[in-house]
This record gives structure tokens, C-alpha cells and sequence, in this order.
RNA sequence: GGAGGGGUUCCCGAGCGGCCAAAGGGGGCAGACUGUAAAUCUGUUGGCUCAGCCUUCGGAGGUUCGAAUCCUCCCCCCUCCA
């Protein structure tokens, strides 16, 4: 799956527009939920009798930097879709992520400046088009046509809805019984969401199953202007790290394309066992019978004892890990990784030094003896390594988190001896740092 | 506009004027067990020159030998009435 080499030319629609079964294969992948399926069905139908592409809108706010592949699962399936011959738009919420999506929100948001939002949006666009095909996407924006409308443009969006059909949602409705604030705002955000596709004139809205209410308004919107609604294609949510709650930045459990291709891996393997199934199936374009004999294998472990037996579930992982790797940064890394992983987790052998952050020790720092050698408390050398604060360097300490050139060292008051050869300090589970001294001449 | 309730350490939440760096839970970190899974267990969780000292309980003042706890003003939030 060779996912990020840009193909070239326009490609009209018609020229590679698969039938309709592949193409719905392709398209209904991992997914949870389609209002409506019969009513998709009749488009893609006219869309390959006529050539005339279907238009397809994954709208995200850029709150945040990095993308990550809680995103990926509706991006990928915006690929889906272009791959399909569609027009794929990726429309950046610039304006609405000023106001705030109040999707899964139990509290307002702090609101962003344009500058930040812009910030942001330039790296989605950058990580997006590793995935996306740039040439084929339309990248669009929603604060072309929100930055110049007027209040009483505004205040017509408005009055297509009502405080009681707000408050039907769930996020609303817990919010305001628990009496955390709502934003008027924030009862617009749906309104605007939706009024997106009436400006993109869109044939089908992508989104996670969080965003129903959203997606939804979409359609209401588009039937008050006259537009065939759009068909609402919902994905699910993907659990992070924790394995519990949705992947998220806010909540520090996800995977990030920007990761290293050894952060991406490691990240990988340590997911939840029950949830490789849904990893495979959303986030990689590995083959669906292929991942009926994993899931298989998931269920009957006994069965796969041996570690050699590709179905062990230590293999399945790292197919997954080595499969994810090999989508958002490219396989050889992928191995790469891959064999740093089984170094350092599984044999616990000391990385290689590229995967180690350098520390020089100022000498202002060390001790040094008549004969001239160097020597710095274990508390201020993790410290200062590490970025950590005293206590907590004492605290991993103490806790039997720390060696030095291999030798666990518990006692605080420690001294340990640098010069110009590198030594590893290893600083809790996964932060090795080679330390020297600022010149190793001495 | 009126009446009442509230703002506590990363989050939720408990806090008699001294025994409060502040209960409990969550999360985080470290360790044990493992497959860096899950589950479980242990320790730890403001900073420092750690016996001791310094900075924290929306903000600013004040009362007191002493305040997160009392008073005043201000800011913010919630509920009900209008």
C-alpha cells in the first residue's frame, strides 16, 4: 500500500470510477454507521453513470498541531473516497475552531486567536498530505464564507433552530444539568457545521459517530437551501493508549503521525490486546481475510503458543505495529523500528546511540578529585539530563528507576564519574541519554 | 434587576483558626508480575541546600501570635425568581 506517492495529472472521475461494489467495499470499511445507505448507493450509481464525481467533506478544526490517528480513521476514509475517483474536500474549520465544537465537551473551551488556529492549520495540511492525494484534494477553508458574513446573514442561520432542539443532545443536556456553562456560541457551532455543506455543496459528510448532531445539521441545512441533503457517513471512534477514552491530544493517549517511527511502533505495542482488531481495520489497508484469521487467533490464544507462530499475539501486535509504521511513515523505518523494539523492550539491552538524547555535563557541575577526574551527584545528573525537577529525580531514585553505565544506582547520594567517554544513564522506562563532558578532552 | 450556592494542589473532590503541603478517588511516575497487553500488587505524586526551609487553596487587602478556614472589596461560575 503505497499511500503517499502523489499520482500525477487530474484524472477525471470517470477514468478509474471502479463499479459500484468495490467501490461500496471500499468505502463501507470499519464503518459504523450511514445515514443512508440506500440513498449512498443511488449516488455513487448517478456519479458513475453520469462521470460526474461525488463531493466529499471531511471538515476539522485546527485546535491542535499534531494529527494523529484518531484522525486518521476519517481521513483514510476520505482517501477511500478519492481512490474511488470522488472529490475528496478536506475543509479546514478555521473559523469554527474559534468558536469551539461542543462534541463530547463537559466545559466551554478556551477560545484560539486566528494567528494560533492558522499555525495549526498549516501543519494539519503538511501531515494530511501524506496521506491525501494533494493534487485531487480540495482544500478548503470555512472562514471564506463565515469571515464576511453579517450578523443578519448570521442571525438567519439562527433562526433555523430552537433551544429545545439543542438541548436534545447529550453533551448539552449533561452539561446543563450539572450546571457547567454552556456558550451561546457553542449552540451556533452546529449551524455553521452544517451550513459548511450547503457553501461545499456536499454529497456526503464524513465524521466520527460523536458527531451525528453535527453531521445531521448538515442535512437539515442543506434541505432549508434547496440541496439534496447529504448522505452522513459516521466512523468509529478509536480508543488511545489508555484503551479507554477516544484518542485525543487533550488527553495525551494518542498516536501522532509526527511520531517517530520508534515512538510509533512502541506506542503501538502497548495498546490493549481486544483492540488490534479495530486498529487493523481502521487505521491499515491490511486485508480484511487477513484480519479474520487474526481475529480468530485473538480468540483461541492457546492454540497459539509457540513463538515463532505468526498468530501469537505478540506477532499480530507487531504485524499491526510494523503495518501502522509502514502506512504513515514507510516500511523500511517500520523495520527499523521493529528491531529497536525488540532490542531494547524485549531483550532490555542498551539502544543504539542514535536513539539516545546526547547530555554533555558543564564542569561546573562536577567535583574533580586530585587526579583530575570528574565526578556529579546521581540527583543533579538526572536532573539536569532529564529536564525533571530535583524531587522527582530523587524520587526515581529512590524507586529503583535509574542506572548509570549499567549499574542500577538507588542511593541518592551517589556520586558518579564523567570524562570524555560516553556514558548511559537510563532515567526511567524509556529515556536513555548518553552522558560526556561539555570537553571531552579531559 | 433580586435571592441563594460556589471557586482547593494535574482532574474530581474533602477540608474543626493551629496537629494542612492539605483526606479520598482518578490520572501520572517508579517498581514487581508480564507479552512495554489487560488485570493485579507496592511505593510515590509542589519546590529546595529535604533533620529543616520556601511557595501554594480565584485576586487584592484586613483581623489574629497563627488563616484554605473569619472580615472587606473585586473577578468568575452556577441555580432560582423577574
Amino acid at each position: 500500500m503505497s499511500t503517499k506517492k502523489g499520482r500525477r495529472g487530474q484524472g477525471r472521475a470517470s477514468d478509474a470510477m471502479p463499479d459500484i461494489d468495490s467501490q461500496m467495499a471500499r468505502i463501507m470499511r470499519g464503518v459504523e454507521e450511514v445515514i443512508h445507505e440506500d440513498e449512498l448507493r443511488k449516488r455513487l450509481e448517478h456519479s458513475l453513470k453520469t462521470g460526474k464525481p461525488l463531493r466529499i467533506k471531511l471538515g476539522v478544526d485546527p485546535t491542535a498541531s499534531d494529527i494523529h490517528l484518531g484522525h486518521m480513521v476519517t481521513i483514510r476514509k476520505l482517501k477511500h473516497f478519492q481512490d474511488c475517483g470522488h472529490t475528496a474536500i478536506f475543509l479546514i474549520g478555521d473559523f469554527t475552531a474559534r468558536v469551539g465544537d461542543p462534541t463530547e465537551r463537559s466545559e466551554g473551551r478556551t477560545r484560539l486567536t486566528k494567528d494560533e488556529v492558522w499555525t495549526h492549520a498549516d501543519t494539519y495540511k503538511a501531515q494530511v498530505f501524506q496521506i491525501l492525494d494533494e493534487e485531487k484534494t480540495e482544500l478548503r477553508s470555512n472562514g471564506e464564507w463565515f469571515d464576511n458574513m453579517s450578523f443578519a446573514d448570521c442571525l438567519d442561520l439562527a433562526y433555523r433552530s430552537t433551544v429545545a432542539r439543542m438541548l436534545e443532545r447529550n453533551d448539552f443536556e449533561n452539561r446543563y444539568k450539572s450546571g457547567n456553562p454552556i456558550s451561546i456560541t457553542e449552540f451556533l457551532y452546529p449551524l455553521m457545521q452544517g451550513y459548511d455543506s450547503v457553501a461545499l455543496e456536499c454529497d456526503v459528510e464524513l465524521g466520527g459517530t460523536d458527531q451525528k448532531f453535527n453531521l445531521l445539521a448538515g442535512r437539515d441545512m442543506q434541505i432549508q437551501h434547496n440541496q439534496p441533503p447529504q448522505i452522513v457517513m459516521m466512523t468509529p471512534l478509536i480508543e488511545g493508549l489508555d484503551g479507554a477514552k477516544k484518542m485525543s491530544k487533550t488527553l495525551g493517549n494518542y498516536i501522532a503521525i509526527n511520531d517517530t517511527a520508534e515512538e510509533m511502533f512502541g506506542k503501538t505495542m502497548s495498546i490493549r490486546d481486544d483492540l488490534m482488531v479495530k486498529y487493523f481495520t481502521l487505521l491499515t489497508d491490511v486485508d480484511s481475510g487477513l484480519i479474520k484469521q487474526y481475529e480468530a487467533a485473538l480468540e483461541t490464544p492457546d492454540l497459539h503458543r509457540e513463538a515463532a507462530d505468526p498468530l501469537h499475539v505478540m506477532n499480530i501486535k507487531k504485524a499491526l505495529a510494523l503495518a501502522i509504521v509502514t502506512e504513515y511513515i514507510d516500511s523500511q523505518s517500520a523495520e527499523r523500528a521493529r528491531a529497536h523494539f525488540e532490542k531494547v523492550v524485549q531483550r532490555k539491552e542498551i539502544p543504539d546511540e542514535q536513539y539516545s538524547t546526547q547530555y554533555q555535563v558543564p564542569l561546573s557541575m562536577t567535583t574533580s578529585n586530585e587526579k583530575g577526574m570528574h565526578s556529579i551527584g546521581i540527583i543533579e545528573l538526572v536532573a539536569s539530563a532529564s529536564g525533571m525537577s530535583k524531587s522527582d529525580a530523587r524520587r526515581i531514585v529512590t524507586q529503583g528507576g535509574v542506572e548509570y553505565d549499567g549499574v542500577k544506582v538507588s542511593d541518592v547520594s551517589t556520586e558518579v564519574a564523567v570524562d570524555g567517554e560516553k556514558r548511559v544513564l537510563k532515567a526511567g522506562k524509556r529515556k536513555f541519554f548518553l552522558v560526556s563532558t561539555a570537553d571531552g578532552e579531559q
